[in-house]
Order: C-alpha cells, then structure tokens, then sequence
DNA sequence: CAGTGAGCGAGCTTCCGCTTGACTT
C-alpha cells in the first residue's frame, strides 16, 4: 500500500516525507502546473472570461513523474498551501491527474502531530477558494494585456502595465513630485546649558553621575514654551516609512532667534530666573518586535545588510534549502508551539530564568489581507549560531541567519525596561519653560540579543524648586528637509502595508519596474525617469480607476466575497471589465505621448546644428542630436568621477605616444549588460582599465599636481 | 568589466503569483 502526498516545495516534500515513513511517497509540484498560454490573452472575453488554462511548459517532468506516481497509489493527498493560490493548485494537479474527488488536507505547521491530524481528517478541494484565484488570475492579466499594447501604441514599444507593478511606479512618481514641490523652510531651536548650584551636592554625588557635561557646559535644555505657549517642533522623517512631516515653528527668523538668545541670557544674569519646576520619572517598557516576514526581513536586510530584496531571497532561499531556516515567503507571524517553547527553553538555558518572558510571547497577523499559508521565518534549530551557518555557507548567509535568530529567539525575552526623566524649568517666572530629556536602561530584557540603537542619556540629580545657573543660550539654525525617496526598504514596506503584491513578488516588482527602464537607483533611492514619468501620467490621465490602491483594495474585498461563496466569479470579473473596456475603446483618439528629454548646452558635433539632449532608452541616459530624426547623432552619457586612469592617465608614458589616446583618461561610471556598476577609463576602447570598486583606483591615485605660484 | 538606445515596421513585446534551477556575479 502506499500514499502519494503532493506538495508545493521539494524543501517540504522531503521534510514530510520524514514524518510519513515508507508508506508515502511525496512529491513537489513545484508551483503552479496549469497557466494563462503567455503569448495570447487567453481569456473569451465574450464568453464568460472562460480562461484558457494550458500546462506549463518547463512542468512536463514533474507532470509525467505525478502522474506515474498517481497510477499505483491507493490515496491522493493534496497538501498544497492553504491560501487561494495552493487550493487552485491542488485542483489543477486533481484535474490533470484525472481525479477529481482526490483528498484535500490543509496544515498550518510542519509538525509531525499536525500532518496526522489533517491526514486523519480529510477534505474536499474548495471550490470557492478556486474560484477566487480564477478571477484574481483572470483580472490580472486582462490589466497587464490589454494595457501594454496600449502603452506600445501612445508610448514606446516594450513597455508594460500591470495592476501591481503601475501602483508601484505611481508611488515613486508621486513621491518625486512632492519633492520637486517642496519649499524649505529655516527654523531656529534654542538650547540653554543650565547646572545645578549646588555644587556640594555635585561633589558628593560626582561619582555616581559621572557627567563630564555637567561639569564642563552643564546640561543642555531645549526652549520648548514661551509665555505658555508651545514652540511647535515637529519634523518627523522616518526613512524606513517614508512618513515625514513638518510645522512651521514660532522662531522663523535670525532675529528673532538672536533677541530670545539675548533674553534668555538676561534672565539668567539679572533675574536668576532659573528654577526646576518639576522632574518626572516614568518607566517604560519595550516588547519585542514580531518575527521575521517576507516583507519585514527583506527592510532589516536592506537597512542593516544593504542588501536587495532580490539578493535577500536568493540567500534566504539556501538557508530554508539547507534547513536552517522556515519558509521564506511567508505573511504569517505566528510560530509553531514547539519552536516556540524550543526558543524559550534556550533563552532560560543560556541567559536564565531573568530574561525570559513572563508569558509566552504569541503574535498575531497586522496585515488586512495576510494569508497565513505559512509561519513565521524563524531558526529551525534554536541552538544553532550564525558562526555556524557562516562557516557552513559563507559570510553573508551567516550574517542574514543572525538576522532572523536574533529577531526570533528575542520574542521569547522579557521586555526592556529603561527609567526616562524629565526635568522641566522656568525661566524668568512663566516667561519661558525649559526641558530636558534622559532615559537610562534599567534592564535590557530582550536588547540583549536583538540591540537598538538605543543611547543611555543620564540627567544629573536635579530636585524641584532648586534654582539652576545659566551657562549660556544658543541658538541653532535649521532647513527642513525633502520627503524622502523610496529605497527597497520603504516601497516593500508600504507595497505591504497597502496589500499590494505577495510575499513571492516584492522582489520582482522593484526588478520589474527597473528593467522597464521606470525608475533609476541612485545611491540605493529610486527615482523616475521620463519614459516612467511619461508611462505614469499617461495611466493616471486614462485608467486611474486601475492605477490606484483602492482598486487592489476592492478587488481583495471580492475576490474574498467569492471565496467566502456570497459572489460567484463572472459577475465579479464582469463588473470591472464592463467599465475598463469602455475605456479602452475610447483609447483611438488619445494622441501619442512625448516622453520628456532634458536639454544640454552642448552642440551637436555631426550636424552642427542642434543641441544634444538626455533621452532615455532600453540601456538609460544616453546623449542625442535634439533634431531627431533628421540627425542621428548619438553618444553614450558618461558620468565622470575626479579620479584619473592609474593605466593611462598617470603620465608615466606621454599620451603622444599612445595610439587613439587622447590626454589622461578620467575613470567614469559605467554599467555592465546585467546592470552592474563598474569603474572604466574614459579612453575605452584605446585604454581597457576597469575595476569593480572606487576604493581600489584611489589607492592608485598619482599625487596632485603642484600649482606654480599658487 | 564596455559603446547600445529614439523611429521606421517584419513579427514581437505584455500581467501576477506559485516554485526551483540554470545561468552569472
């Protein structure tokens, strides 16, 4: 007798494959074996949407291999995801398998007690649930098909649109434009450095306090009222979220800065005005954050590795491969029992019964649309170290492992408890309200492992209605700064946070909108360029009730209204295309778009005509005769660093004597076919000097040139 | 480790989400 289980990943199909023993045999299907063919648009739509699923061509093998394995089995068990996805898959694998009636089981961990469970409680497949997928399916791809030839048609061939990948460019878009409108704004803040008088106190206590501050300049308190009334500092910029915003605050000009200087300075002379009102203590307490999701490891790992959503994967990937790690793609932040009793276990074992948590920790999903199919990612193993899996794997999958051990095993920590004070002072009796901020950690809990930059900031013992002496009043003069661009960081964060895209996809959606040629990364930022400016306000000006979030939004609403069988798919898919087709129909007169050149002051050097304009092509910027297509002038666009050549341009040979070599070459910045960016000579092809990274040509830099009589 | 690209118009491009492996750095 024997049991054909079938699952997503090879990964799981061995793990449970060990919990099973020899009576099952299981097999990964390896993701979706039927699709949409992709070189038609395979939905009638004149026939309710009735979609054209074929076999996906590089399948053939698992396919013939599922199917030899079907024929002898007594029982098939689809063990396929538990979000809509994998129940569209296990009913296409029942399909091509020719059985329909096969047995459905669901399990939330990959435990051995939670596989005997579903397998002793089989299901049908969900026909819903299907359904559901169908229509998410169907309505994707008549976005993404019947938009892109719109695009070929008023913009440039090549390009395309898609429901999740335009929400992402009109993001960054918008963003740019909100700094192209933003407007600095000065401001002043004002610090006053007040110490306490009473110097006997100070030397008994010296020791204890160990602030060389307060001996030197005394302790810096922020102006934070006058006569009552609160100077409003709120600039908040947060570059992981993007949030940022700012209020123009009382002190707006020098002058005004400088004479509350001056006041704050007499009070402090004539009045000695300078007394604590009040000091407040408070504890507070930090909980851990929640473990690792697709969306939240891949913002740590660019924050704190530099690393790309695309390169977070790749190595996440051999990590759950390999075994150190759960499933990567996940939304899910809840963790199996055992793993998490394992965690805790470890915690007490290696930092005592003091840093575990008082209760065990359990997290729940934030995310509106979150499907769970998964847990969170988490160390199998938590006695296994990054040293470990740095030594097994290399450097960098070691590094990302600590990552998700650190924020792991923390959740199972007590919480951190630090001692904030707050000491308040009046100056010049009501006529300014002073205040300083300190905080001390009192016990670290789980900042143990999982650290913040978290900075003890001691106050001296300051008492209430002590008087204080003036040390001095500066004032410190400040711009207001630009919203942020979005990073890899930020746009999966809000991606996540406005349910667009899955966890399989964050990745591809920024690689997507790259190769378009839609936004450029500068210094890790993204930013438009013209064909993405030009492709963004083409979609918005014609088909912004698909290029906005609140359609992802209400498609989630209906798609979940089917699965949940209130609506069936047709109408569903039918009400939003009915209006998008009108919509297309009306595209014949719409006029071509002009994607935006920038204009240079350089001279066509071919036709001598014209000037030569930035324009933005399959490869990025490139330099052009603005008179095309009568000139056909082009050059490439070369950014130049202030390094010389060490080949050719370190005057070692005179440049006389080197053939096509016109003068020292200047390393420039260049970019590889896959994209990559390199260090070249400006001489190329006369001179091939190229490098990989700017720190190995400054080594070679010959010594600057000695001006005469400078 | 690299010189293209826009437009013309043969035949073609294009979506999102599930998965790895075959490529390369």
């Amino acid at each position: 007798m024997k049991n054909l289980v079938i699952v997503e990943s090879p990964t799981k199909a061995r793990t449970i494959g060990r919990f099973l023993g020899a009576d099952f045999e299981v097999i990964a299907s390896m993701g979706h074996i039927y699709d949409l063919p992709k070189s038609t648009l395979g939905v009638d739509t004149q026939h309710n949407f009735d979609p054209q699923y074929e076999l996906v061509k590089d399948k053939k093998k698992t396919i013939d291999t599922l199917k030899k394995a079907a024929k002898t089995a007594d029982r098939i068990i689809l063990a396929t995801d538990l979000d809509r996805e994998g129940e569209a898959i296990a009913y296409h694998i029942a399909q091509n398998l020719g059985k329909k009636d096969a047995e459905r089981i669901v399990f939330h961990e990959i435990t051995k007690e939670a596989i005997d469970e579903a397998l002793a409680s089989p299901k049908k497949i969900n026909q819903d649930l299907v359904d559901a997928q169908t229509a998410r399916r169907v309505l994707d791809r008549l976005v993404g098909y019947k938009l892109s030839p719109i695009l070929w048609q008023k913009v440039r061939r090549g390009l395309s649109a898609g429901r999740v990948q335009s929400v992402a460019l009109r993001l960054i878009v918008e963003r740019e434009r909100e700094i192209e409108k933003f407007r600095k704004e000065n401001y002043w803040t004002i610090i006053v450095s007040l110490s306490t008088t009473n110097k006997q106190r100070l030397t008994a206590k010296k020791s204890e306090i160990s602030s060389e501050r307060l001996e030197v300049g005394g302790t810096p308190f922020d102006l934070t009222e006058i006569k009552g009334e609160k100077i409003e500092i709120n600039e908040k910029l947060d570059l992981y979220d993007g949030q940022y915003k700012f209020t123009k605050t009382t002190i707006d000009t020098e002058k005004r800065a400088k004479e509350i200087e001056a006041d704050l300075a007499s009070q402090g002379d004539a009045l000695r005005g300078y007394v604590v009102s009040d000091v407040l203590k408070k504890e507070t307490r930090r909980t851990p954050p929640p473990p690792y999701t697709t969306s939240t490891l891949q913002q740590d790992a660019a924050r704190r590795m530099g690393l790309s959503g695309k390169r977070t994967m790749q190595l996440a990937q051999k990590l759950y491969e390999e075994g150190y790690i759960t499933y990567h793609r996940t939304d899910s932040v809840s963790m199996a029992e055992a793993a998490r009793k394992q965690m805790a276990d470890y915690v007490k074992k290696e930092f005592g019964e003091k840093y575990l948590s008082t209760k065990p920790r359990y997290y729940k999903a934030t995310q509106k649309n979150a499907q769970e199919a998964h847990e969170a990612i988490r160390p199998t193993k938590a006695s296994i170290q990054h040293e470990a899996v740095s030594a097994e794997l290399g450097p960098q999958f070691g590094r990302l492992y600590e990552l998700i051990w650190r924020r792991a095993i923390a959740t199972q920590m007590a919480d951190a408890i630090t001692e904030s004070t707050s000491v308040l002072v009046d100056a010049g009796k009501g006529a300014y309200t002073l205040k300083a901020n300190g905080s001390v950690l009192v016990f670290e809990g789980f900042l143990k492992i999982n650290p913040y930059a978290l900075e003890d900031k001691r106050l001296p013992d300051f008492i209430a209605k002590e008087s204080l002496d003036f040390i001095s009043a500066l004032s410190e003069a400040h711009e207001s700064l630009p919203p942020p661009r979005y990073n890899d960081a930020s746009i999966i964060k809000t991606l996540e946070e406005k349910g667009i895209g899955r966890p399989s996809t964050y990745a591809t959606i920024i690689s997507t909108i790259e190769s378009r040629g839609y936004i450029e990364r500068e210094e890790g930022k993204f930013k438009p360029t013209s064909v993405g400016f030009a492709v963004n306000d083409f979609l918005v000006a014609n088909f912004s009730s698909v290029d906005d979030i609140p359609f992802t939004a209400l498609m989630e609403d209906e798609l979940d209204a089917v699965a949940n069988g209130t609506k069936k798919w047709v109408p569903v898919v039918e009400e939003f295309y009915t209006p998008f087709e009108k919509l297309l129909n009306g595209m014949k007169d719409v006029a071509r778009v002009k994607i935006a050149v920038e204009e240079t002051d350089e001279d066509c050097p071919e036709c001598k005509k014209g000037n030569l304009v930035i324009r933005t092509g399959r490869f990025g910027r490139f330099l052009s005769c603005g008179r095309f297509p009568d000139c056909k002038f082009t050059k490439p666009l070369v950014q130049e660093t202030n390094l010389t050549c060490p080949k050719c341009g370190d005057g070692a040979s005179p440049p006389s004597l080197r053939s096509g070599v016109s003068g020292r070459g200047k390393i420039v910045i260049k970019k590889t076919r896959r994209g990559r960016k390199f260090y070249g000579c400006s001489n190329y092809p006369a001179c091939t000097f190229a490098a990989w990274k700017l720190e190995d040509i400054k080594k070679e830099q010959p010594a600057p040139e000695v001006q005469p009589n400078a």
